[in-house]
DNA sequence: CCATCTTTGTGCATGCATTCACAAAGACAT
DNA sequence: ATGTCTTTGTGAATGCATGCACAAAGATGG
């Protein structure tokens, strides 16, 4: 942090949880829908519907934002989107830094939804002094060597890296150095930043696990069931009693 | 839930909280690191900071998993590795097929991640009738049409979705029809699914809009910061008493 | 102007996650 | 063996997040 404090002690921060922050872009792209279909209002049930969340949670969610409903009616979109877009920061310009245009670079500064809200490539960079020139979604690719005068020169504060993980940790130090506070990393390593400086980690390998984790346990549960319903239905034979109606019916694989 | 219960009412799931889970990847990235550099042993406090977290999490993470670790010493890496990979499922071979293959579908096609922890990409699958039987990491893309055949001749139960926003929903429908039953999402959009199918999201719009906030937070306590410093100086030459403190010395920008 | 009906905003209870702090376990030297 | 030293595993305390349930607010119709 610029004040050398890590934490500065409660003073005033309004306090917005961060579990709320997470949800607000959420919200967001909701009512930006909703915004485009020209619906003029809409209430904490709807909304919470379209966003995937329960309506008790959204409406404590907004209820830290301020009270911006009415009673008996519901929200006014318009005015929604914009008092979130302003506590999110995006009524203003953040121009971005992707570092690594190798497949997924490419394909991160090609994605539109980037540039929708308030964010702007301001330049793509690589170490490859093969790329460099070359234009990827409209954007020259400029070379390493060139990264603090181009974070400087733009006023870059958030910066992509999408480099492999041997290389991240470098690239992460040097755009801290020249400025940069804010990082989304999609390199499978943890970086260390300091403090002050956020990062928020992106990635495909970790959210695939989780999936497996699951994906087993529903496997295995599904076994045991099985083993469960085939034990019931022989103590069912044994004792000449059914079985106790709480074991879910179920078709062996 | 292939049971038709929604959760089942806690029968000998051993219960591992889902925010360890979430943990366990990480962990294991910093084990297999360690394995590659032979390292035997390795101190919960030394595996803590390779993983960025704090050494107490890290035990009562690996206390849901059993006890591993050998006090006075630390954890067996190999061991460890091994009983986490099987606690995630990863010991088994996981079939898995993107659709869309877009500059985001192509760059995880080409993630060299994926295949290497038990994951294989069993097919790419394509609305665009031009991109048929273009290979994309080797592998030919295939049309969406034959989708439902796709996932049942290779057993596939994770699907990946990278298709654009409007196409989501159809698609997610389609997977899960033919027996898919976990889902990464990369199209910006709500997935809504049955009872028993799990759905992650990775959401490059929304990583950058919490990013925006923090950046924002950051820039507005540095003014408040600058303000307060003013301040106070200003009371100081008032009462001509010096400051209190305990307000930071800032460099006004 | 009053009654009714809808929907917000929030106090409260509950449950999950994190962190602390320490006793118990074991290695290792003497 | 015995004592020391390291490091685990875990009870207990605290803090955060979720969801319920309802009072208060306001719209709307008669």
């Amino acid at each position: 942090m610029a004040t050398g404090r890590t934490h500065r002690p409660a003073t005033r921060s309004r306090g917005i949880p961060e579990a709320t922050v997470a949800r607000l872009p959420l919200y967001l792209r909701a009512l930006t829908a909703l915004s485009e279909r020209s619906v003029p209002t809409v209430s904490s049930e709807e909304l919470a519907a379209a966003a995937g969340v329960n309506s008790a949670k959204l409406r404590k969610d907004f209820s830290y934002l301020g009270s911006y409903g009415t009673r008996g009616v519901g929200y006014d979109v318009e005015y929604l989107v914009y008092q979130i877009s302003r506590e999110l920061g995006l009524t203003q310009d953040w121009p971005v830094v992707i570092v690594g245009i190798g497949n997924l670079g490419a394909a991160l500064a090609n994605y539109g939804g980037f540039a929708s809200r308030g964010f702007r490539v301001a330049a793509l960079i690589d170490a490859d002094p093969a790329m460099a020139g070359k234009p990827v979604a409209g954007i020259p690719v400029q070379h390493t060597d060139d990264l603090e005068k181009i974070i400087k020169d733009n006023g870059v504060s958030i910066g992509v890296i999408a480099t492999p993980a041997g290389a991240a940790q470098q690239v992460c130090d040097r755009l801290v150095a020249a400025g940069v506070t804010s990082i989304l990393n999609f390199a499978p390593t943890v970086l260390s930043v300091p403090d002050g400086v956020d990062v928020r980690k992106v990635d495909l390998s970790i959210e695939l696990q989780i999936l497996a984790f699951h994906e087993q346990r529903k496997a295995g549960e599904e076994a045991e069931a099985v083993l469960e319903a085939e034990a019931a239905a022989a103590a069912a034979k044994e004792t000449g009693k059914g079985p106790d109606g709480d074991v879910p019916a179920v078709m062996p694989a």
